[in-house]
DNA sequence: CCCACAGTTCAACTATCGGTGAAACATGGA
DNA sequence: TCCATGTTTCACCGATAGTTGAACTGTGGG
C-alpha cells in the first residue's frame, strides 16, 4: 500500500464519530446497515453522517448499495486488512514486541479462530 | 483500550510527516534516533519535528531519553501493539476476511516469526 | 565564563475539518 | 401525479491542526 493511502485511511478512522461508525459496520458484518439506522444508533445528524460516510467511502474503508429507498453501508474488510498489514510490515527488525501480542490475541480467540 | 485513546493514536499517525517519523523509529528499533538526525533524514524543520514528536509522545506512541546534548527518540512498541489489537477486537463476527490476511502475513514472515 | 550546538517553546498565520440548516435528489406508494 | 421517506449536497461558521520565524533552555567544550 502507498503511504498516501495509509494516511487517508488512518485519518478517516482518526475521528470519534467515524471510528464508531466503522466499528459498528465491522460488527454488523457483510450485510451492512442503512445510513438512517446508523444515524439513529449513534445519534448523529443524517447530513453529518453522510459526510462522514463519504469520507470513509473515499478512503475505501466502506462501500454502499441501494436497497429500495435505503442506502446500505458495509465495511470493506479487505481494505482494513491491508491497512493493518501495512502498519505491521516494518515492525519487527529483530524484536517481537509489536507483533507477538497481536498474534497472541488472534490465537486466543480475541479475534477470529486461526485454526479454521 | 479506550476509544478516546485509540482516536488520539490514530490521529497521531494520520499525517504524512508523523507516519514517516514513526515508521522510521519502528525500523530503528529500541535504540532509537536523535531528533536532529530524524529531522535531517526526513527533511523536516527541527521545530516542526519537535511539535510532531510531542504529539506522538503524548499519544504514547514514542518516548525519549537524553544522551549528552541529544534527545534520542524511540517507538513505544507495546502501545502500537495495543492499538492494532484494539482495531482487530471486534473484527470477526463470523467472517474471517479481516484477520486471516494479517495472521497469514505474520506467519509468512512479512512480520516477525511466530514460531519463536 | 562564554560560546556553540541540540532541541524546545511561543506567538502568529493559513488551511482544513467537523457540524448545522436549508435545499435538492431519489425512490416508492396512494 | 403528488406526497412522504431516506439520504445527499451546498454554503457557511467556529474550532483545530500544521508550519514558520524568533526567542529560549540545556548541555558540553575551550
Amino acid at each position: 500500500m502507498e503511504s498516501d493511502l495509509a494516511v487517508r485511511r488512518l485519518s478517516a478512522l482518526a475521528q470519534a464519530n467515524r471510528l464508531e461508525v466503522f466499528r459498528l459496520l465491522v460488527k454488523a458484518g457483510p450485510d451492512g446497515i442503512p445510513a438512517g439506522e446508523i444515524a439513529r444508533t449513534l445519534s448523529i445528524a443524517p447530513n453529518t453522517l453522510s459526510a462522514q460516510l463519504n469520507l470513509l467511502s473515499s478512503a475505501g474503508l466502506v462501500k454502499n448499495r441501494r436497497e429500495g429507498r435505503s442506502l446500505i453501508y458495509s465495511a470493506e474488510f479487505e481494505s482494513m486488512a491491508d491497512l493493518l498489514v501495512y502498519l505491521m510490515e516494518d515492525c519487527c527488525q529483530g524484536h517481537q514486541a509489536v507483533c507477538a501480542p497481536i498474534i497472541a490475541a488472534a490465537s486466543q480467540g480475541d479475534c477470529c479462530d486461526p485454526s479454521s
